[in-house]
DNA sequence: CTACAACCTGGAGTTAACTCTAAGTCAAGG
DNA sequence: CCTTGACTTAGAGTTAACTCCAGGTTGTAG
């Protein structure tokens, strides 16, 4: 698979694929004899966990730490799974912000709409947002 | 209200605080006469929603234009109520890569802690991550 | 064999969101 | 009054994560 079609695949850019190959947040994709990318089933999964957890709002850091312990060997196991576990909480800890936001979100979105309907605005707890 | 006072409640810098305020996250916040800054009810509930809603990944651009419509009265509420719907959207998307991402972490641990147990690592699908 | 598009690399540039610095002002204790 | 520490501003610097660019190479179509 070429770069190109791992692009419109995933609806990232080439240079961020570049980018991720050459600081680690995948290891080297495989080559053809000119030293094109030539994309193989491996280097895919390497870039579609990428992309899941950089979605997540894992750092780079975390990912290249992770691929430096892969390629180290069995003998990381323990280091991955802690790795793994901490980013399990930073995501969860994320998430339960994102649905606070989003409960704010649906009462003021709530409160505006009714307003348009009885064209009064009310304030319960004296001001906005 | 002291800035400080606001840091420690909301565990953010006062650099922070400051920078909100004058880029327009937040609207000019109440002064004592010597001009130091004293927040108010109003002037907390506007940091507390900048900041909760910045932890959902709402960029500081929305944030502004939402204080500009806010500024602007009671007839941008039309455009307030599609602003916070947009953003509604964009952190329910947000939160679903979430939840995809902590899928593919639980998987990932589940097998670690497996080959932990048993000793073996098996790789159900012919490559890791 | 020649275009020509798609690819390559190393390195510089950009963007968002802070974060820091310098130089000065305010306010409470002695 | 004087010190001392928290506060002020304007503006520069930093960081993460891309994103772009120049100059060169590869590979396919005519």
């Amino acid at each position: 698979m070429t770069i190109k079609e791992v692009c419109e695949k995933y609806d990232i850019t080439a240079d961020t694929l570049r980018y991720y190959e050459r600081v680690g947040v995948i290891p080297a994709v495989t080559r053809t004899a000119g030293g094109i990318r030539d994309y193989q089933d491996e280097d895919i999964a390497w870039v579609e966990n990428a992309i899941c957890f950089r979605d997540a709002g894992m750092p780079v850091e975390m990912l290249i730490e992770y691929v430096k312990l892969f390629q180290a060997g069995d003998s990381t196991i323990d280091a991955r799974t802690n790795l793994l576990k901490e980013a399990r909480e930073t995501i969860l800890e994320a998430r339960k912000k994102y649905d606070i936001a989003l409960e704010k979100l649906d009462y003021k979105i709530g409160r505006y709409e009714l307003a348009q309907k009885t064209g009064v605005l009310t304030w319960d707890d004296g001001e906005d947002k």
